[in-house]
DNA sequence: AAGCTGACTCGCT
DNA sequence: GAGCGAGCCAGCT
């Protein structure tokens, strides 16, 4: 029998540079602490709207939970559930929002 | 090659 | 204080 799987249709491939890029940003920020998109878009020499992107189609590989906006709203996902997972991890939050004055990593 | 989309940000109301 | 809209830029298809 043929076992000739044609993967190219699968969304496994491996990111661009770009988007590995601002995986292992994000990847490197530790519990308890948050970035947001635009300091990472900086980290990256990008805008924020490109990392949100790059989540969306890498967030399973990522801690896409610790992105934040620069308000310190967690990134829409799921409703609130980013909120719950962060206060989880002992990020400081402050309203029942990331206190990103408080919880931004600069790397 | 060009166009589309987009987990953003800022400002105003 | 909070919510809404428009703009912006660059990567991905």
């Amino acid at each position: 029998m043929s076992e000739i799987l044609n993967e190219t249709s699968e969304h496994n491939k491996a990111p661009s540079s770009f988007a590995r890029r601002v995986l292992d940003e994000i990847d490197r920020v530790p519990e308890g602490r948050v970035m947001t998109y635009g300091a990472i878009a900086s980290r990256v020499h990008a805008h924020p709207r490109h990392i949100g992107r790059v989540l969306t189609q890498w967030a399973d590989e990522t801690h896409w939970h610790r992105v934040v906006y620069a308000d310190g709203t967690p990134a829409t996902c799921h409703g609130n559930s980013a909120a719950d997972l962060l206060r989880d991890e002992g990020t400081p939050m402050y309203a029942g929002r990331v206190d990103v004055r408080r919880a931004h990593w600069d790397g």
